[in-house]
DNA sequence: ATCGTAGTATGATGGTTATCGTACAAGTAA
DNA sequence: TTACTTGTACGATAACCATCATACTACGAT
């Protein structure tokens, strides 16, 4: 069966401030990361349930896993997105929870 | 000489989360606030030595005025800057400090 | 093998943004 | 008044972004 496919990550030396400060500014991009950090970790894409089509929930969950805010992996014909609230925290402290503390 | 020109500021309950974001996602603008923070307040427009044309230099204080980040009063045919740091802090605790620590 | 589910790729569209140049306004100083 | 300084208004342009529909792939279940 060969491996499973994989999807590009930055590390947190790779994350820009830029990057993640646009993939934040976005309020539906901020609802996934809210219900992530609320809720618990690894949910499927679908079960945010967004009120956009397929193909813009796709773009935004890339926003957030190139911007290195959420980690994405596949699990069957799924995605579990998680939160990957440590490498924030190491790599740009304290701005995670400001801005879901502020949302 | 009658009343002097005055510029738009948002209340701290006015600050939208989407528009600070946004403003702060752009590095020229981080390197305004950056300067402001670190130097003294009330410097001139002019005192930034931005690389870009007088017109887009209006452009980004002016995103950074409506989005409350920055104030902004005439002083003869100047205009003063400042960080809007009390009220930011209030309204958002802990970004702006996140913001100026990660850049 | 067939079908259904979850998500992607591609291309189109409309809106927003960053940028500039030029012309202008308001204030200060000569 | 005239000239200079500082910033604005306006219009143009190019890039970017959010959105969609359609067609597609990958996986799991029947």
């Amino acid at each position: 069966m060969g491996p499973a496919r994989s999807l590009e990550h930055p590390t947190p030396e790779q994350m820009s401030l830029d990057a993640v400060l646009s993939a934040l500014a976005d309020p539906l991009r901020r609802t996934i990361v809210a219900q992530l950090a609320g809720d618990h970790d690894d949910q499927a894409c679908i079960a945010f349930a967004l009120p956009v089509s397929k193909s813009t929930s796709t773009h935004h969950f890339r926003v957030l896993r190139e911007a290195g805010v959420i980690s994405q992996h596949y699990r069957g014909t799924s995605i579990l997105n998680g939160l990957r609230t440590e490498d924030l925290n190491l790599r740009f402290p304290g701005l995670l929870d400001a801005v879901l503390a502020a949302n």
